[in-house]
RNA sequence: GCGUCGGUCGUAUAGUGGCAAUUACACCACGCUGUAAACGUGGCGCCCUCUGGGCUACGGGGGUUCGAGUCCCUCCCGACGCA
């Protein structure tokens, strides 16, 4: 058992736990600040520490294209290389196949927008004219950096338009080689405009792909090693094996699509859950519960790629114990701030001369010392240290959110908790 | 004093008869949800009944022209050269 759960919101699917890994405990709601290359940006491990994260996730797609998976065991896998000696996770390289395929190009989130219909939302501009996404497609598929067939994707790398070639059974070789403590199944982030059709098309995809995946963890070492030899090796061969395999649930905003794949991933051998794909902004909670009264209650879920605070909130309500965004980190070094009564712009002029810290009462190092207006003078500055300062502040926040709403579960008051930060965080 | 070149949005630039006028930076605002991201988008003379219209503008003044930042005259200013 990986996974001890300590206690339940009432009437509702959340709950506080603890996930053991490899590399420690995990104490849930969790966010896993991002790190894709092996680093998260701007900060030092140890500077992450102090943030309060608990956990970071990397990226398969990423590491195995630089500096390549090799290298990265060679010295001693990822938690030695970028030297952070608690958990990681890592994901397949699922989200470039949207990202580099149905995204690119386009400016789309995998959040479709509140209040905005799915045509309005796709129709955008191409050379001065208004054109659907449909005819856009047809132009544009051919330049996409990620191409889906039955067996694969197969990349072109953005820096030199490289090809490469990523199947379940890739993903999983290249994540054990990194050997973080949780691994995700390879499959398909589909965009928020496909339609049922293809949405369940890829969905299917991704369900086959997954049992793929558990085969080659299964078997992981398998083929290199002879069987006598093996017995030999028997040692290292159980230390590979102290890595979580985590399935994916996909169908985007689709209930009937998001039930049936709840349903089969919940059947196949997996550790844990991801939920991943793309969602209406409004609907985030309506998937999760559709989600996660299918899933197994004592397995851990990680609810991929979600972060900003209220969607936090309501998620943690909803049943997911993990999360994981690029959006504090992100929005930082963009100059965003985020405090309990919403995100600020830092580099807004009425903050040039505000001589408080970001957030008043916030413990994060970048608030203790420093003020709004040497933020603003770094970021104007284009130095540094305004990317360091903000991802600190961001992530602290993000964190003690986390710590905050988990607390409130083990004290029984996490509607109360909830009630108070939607109150006073304004969007 | 003579000669040459030059004076265009906060700065630096483009523009040699159809121009509210290029580009960059600066400035202003917004956006970023499993990181193509220390990024991107929009705005940046004034006004309005704002998918459009009006007014005022390329050192000052005058002129040529249907039309001038662009051509001519003159003045002012700057750089360089010669006295």
């Amino acid at each position: 058992m990986i996974f001890k759960i300590e206690k339940k919101i009432p009437n509702s699917l959340g709950r506080a736990g603890v996930l053991q890994t490899p590399h420690g405990e995990i104490k849930t709601p969790a966010f896993a600040t991002v790190g894709t290359k092996g680093t998260v940006k701007a900060l030092t491990p140890r500077e992450v520490k102090e943030t309060g994260s608990q956990v970071v996730l990397a990226n398969t797609y990423h590491l195995y294209l630089q500096p390549g998976e090799k290298i990265v065991k060679k010295a001693g896998g990822l938690h030695k290389f970028m030297n952070w000696s608690g958990p990681i996770i890592t994901d397949s390289g699922g989200f470039q196949v949207f990202s580099l395929g149905a995204a690119y190009g386009e400016r789309i989130s995998k959040i479709s927008k509140t209040g905005v219909s799915l045509d309005e939302e796709i129709v955008e501009k191409i050379e001065g004219e208004k054109v659907p996404i449909r005819s856009k497609k047809l132009l544009q598929a051919k330049d996409k950096l990620a191409v889906i067939d039955e067996d694969g994707v197969t990349f072109k790398n953005p820096i030199n338009g490289d090809k490469h070639r990523f199947t379940p059974e890739t993903s999983m070789e290249i994540q054990r080689a990194l050997g973080t403590d949780i691994i995700f199944a390879f499959d398909e982030c589909t965009s928020p405009h496909a339609d049922i059709e293809y949405q369940r098309e890829a969905m299917e995809r991704t369900h086959r792909w997954a049992e793929r995946c558990i085969i080659a963890h299964k078997n992981r070492g398998e083929g290199k090693i002879k069987r006598f030899a093996k017995s030999i090796l028997r040692i290292e061969e159980e230390k590979i094996q102290e890595q979580f395999l985590f399935g994916i649930v996909q169908g985007g905003r689709f209930e009937e699509l998001r039930k049936i794949s709840a349903q089969k991933i919940a059947g196949m051998d997996f550790q844990g859950f991801g939920i991943g794909g793309s969602f209406d902004k409004e609907d985030i909670d309506k998937a999760l519960t559709w989600i996660n009264t299918i899933l197994p209650e004592e397995k851990p879920r990680h609810l991929l790629g979600i972060g900003e605070p209220l969607d936090i909130i309501s998620g943690i309500e909803n049943g997911a114990d993990l999360f994981d965004c690029v959006m504090p980190t992100r929005i930082a070094r963009n100059g965003t701030l985020l405090t309990r009564f919403g995100k600020i712009n830092i580099e807004n002029r009425k903050f040039a001369q505000d001589l408080t810290p970001i957030e008043e009462g916030c413990l994060c190092y970048s608030c203790q010392n420093f003020t709004k207006c040497y933020l603003s003078h770094l970021f104007r500055a284009k130095e540094i240290l305004a990317c360091t300062l903000a991802s600190i502040h961001n992530l602290y926040f993000t964190n003690n959110l986390f710590k905050q709403a988990r607390e409130s579960i083990l004290q029984g008051t996490y509607s109360k908790f909830k009630e108070e930060f939607k109150r006073k965080y304004k969007k």
